[in-house]
DNA sequence: AGGTACTTTCAGAACATAATGAACATTTGG
DNA sequence: CCAAATGTTCATTATGTTCTGAAAGTACCT
């Protein structure tokens, strides 16, 4: 398959993104590829284009798939197997998210919540404990907070980002409301 | 400085996490180590209590500093730096968050601006186009309300957390306030 | 069954990143 | 100025990660 230049560079970069948002060079490389291009392709696309060993594609595309990032289909009178991009923009950034979720912050959290089970035995345990917990109801607040989000509609979860800082000014008309309804001036 | 078991833990395990958050091990746990001491930390404490070398120390500092994750302080009568986390922990999640955005967001945003300034040539690259034209959007308004929501004080982020998915009833109301309005049934 | 078209696995090579420690730089007190 | 205490740098070594390619596995034909 050919690749004009913008769509190579496209590519390219996110190669070397690839390891910062969690997964390695050729992964990106492929999600990309996948991405952009209008049909499905197959291991040997994928291979050939992006100059990868067939062994490095099928690996890759086993990642992919435990990130739920791409679907497989076939086509008639044609036994291989064809990748695409599994969803919507909306559905592949919430999976990013949750994947992230899992490996970034769930096991700290599990880790935290392990350590109030015993008293401190001293000072120094103490403010350690103290420190841990405020990270602890951060984390869980930030999680629980993003979970609820992502089960919103993507048209609700737009209107809200759209309006941005003007939550902020809802909230406070919520709190005359209710300042009111009990009597406060 | 001895650790008792569960500091230990803690900061061990920062220090396997520190590389699914940005950064390596020891930076892990030098961050962790600082977080839960009351006391400053010298340059060497870090070292000796970490087993890990001088030189290290001095380079996890550097890249902390970056971070603006740590400050320094002094000692009457002493030379030495001292060390310890940079403000409260909402702030140290918020330069965590921005950081990253810095590093995994900003420069594929860039990308995909230039990406526009030229027309499609054919139905391949429109496709492709149109594809990097919804990730651009999406990336966009999530970093912009990433921005706007980092600018809310600690307090009001806290209640909109805490709100949840509740902000969704909030939207409906003023949706049917507006249409009010509008005069619409 | 044997052949073909495809996919998966995994040991080892290639590459990338992090850590060490000795050399160098800087600051301060005398 | 020197010497002692501290901080920084960077070539080398150690560790970790990714990629390749050949071998093994699977599924479907005739």
């Amino acid at each position: 398959m050919e690749l004009t230049d913008k769509m190579q560079a496209f590519v390219m970069h996110c190669g070397e993104m690839g390891s910062r948002w969690g997964f390695n060079r050729t992964i990106g490389q492929m999600y990309a590829l996948l991405l952009i291009s209008e049909e499905p392709l197959s291991a040997n696309e994928l291979s050939q284009t992006l100059h990868i060993s067939r062994g490095n594609v099928s690996m890759g595309i086993k990642e992919l798939n435990s990130w739920q990032l791409i679907a497989t289909r076939h086509k008639p009178g044609d036994r291989k197997e064809y990748y695409q991009p599994a969803g919507s923009i909306w559905q592949m950034a919430n999976r990013v998210f949750e994947q992230r979720r899992k490996r970034e912050i769930d096991p700290t959290l599990s880790l935290l919540r392990d350590n109030f089970l015993d008293e401190p035995r001293d000072q120094q345990e103490r403010y350690a404990q103290q420190r841990l917990l405020e990270i602890h109801d951060l984390l869980e607040m930030i999680t629980e907070w993003a979970s609820e989000l992502q089960r919103l509609s993507p048209e609700k979860l737009s209107t809200l980002m759209k309006l941005g800082a003007g939550v902020s000014k809802i909230l406070d008309f919520r709190d005359k409301l209710s300042s009111k309804e009990r009597g406060e001036s």
